[in-house]
DNA sequence: TGATAATAGTTAGATATCGAACTATAATAA
DNA sequence: TTATTATAGTTCGATATCTAACTATTATCA
């Protein structure tokens, strides 16, 4: 624990960005979206709709929570279901005009996020950096 | 968000990681034991007796939750709490036999947690990687 | 001293998260 | 065709986590 706290380092940074994620959403008239919903919106911004298998699978969350974090969204009349016409167990998840919306407003949480995270990197340092976390996460997952 | 990778890498380093911590506890006789509990029984390695209050800080995590962690670990025997004779407010935490017999557990699977993160890094690129990410956690805390 | 403020810890209510069990539908095999 | 198996999604129960409100005790200040 103390030989190498780089785990630790990591802890707090995603901690301490989250963090900086819901103030910011909070600011920006999204109360009470967590980043978890912040990722599910990110996903969709990336594609016209998603079923909820592949949703769950691209923010890395079970089934079961994407369906409360759905549920959360649609409640607020952020994203909207809609039963697939070839098969009947499957639910797509497409974006409401309102959540569209809101893609400027992601757009310039995540520059500021990164802006402020790597603050006096040079882009060696990022790049370094980014090599040495790829290793790192091919190492445990 | 495609542009610098580093936060989502980040994310999946931090959750794969308590997934191995999870699972070698569990592998170790203690089941349903998360890191946060064991943030707090590594906290009590290092001192013999520690405040509720301190304990919070020393996990990062509000009093409220660390209410609910110690009753837990009390319940598996692991801690016991002490009121201070000087000031009635203030709570002990400490080690019970049990809870210290748990150490050199701890010990090993924080160090082998260690070498399967960084398998295959040099020192430098070791110690490069934690220099970066202080200098990440700096910006961002 | 006596009132007010500060501090330690718990409780209450909400929510994200998970695994396991469940429902409903589709695909496959006998 | 019918039975079995696989898949998509939800529900249930548990728990970690937070904020806000609360209780109890100690410290401060007028």
């Amino acid at each position: 624990m103390k030989k190498n706290n780089a785990l630790y380092l990591i802890s707090r940074i995603r901690e301490a960005a989250n963090k900086f994620i819901v103030q910011e959403l909070e600011a920006n008239g999204l109360k009470g979206v967590v980043p978890s919903h912040g990722d599910i919106l990110v996903v969709l911004y990336g594609c016209d709709k998603c079923t909820m298998k592949e949703l769950a699978q691209k923010i890395h969350r079970t089934k079961a929570t994407l369906t409360v974090l759905v549920d959360k969204l649609i409640a607020l009349k952020l994203i909207e279901k809609e039963k697939s016409p070839q098969d009947n167990r499957v639910t797509y998840i497409r974006l409401t005009p309102l959540g569209q919306s809101y893609k400027g407003i992601f757009e310039k949480i995540s520059d500021e996020l990164n802006n402020k995270l790597f603050k006096g990197f040079s882009d060696d340092e990022t790049k370094n950096l980014v090599e040495l976390l790829q290793k790192t996460r091919a190492n445990i997952e």
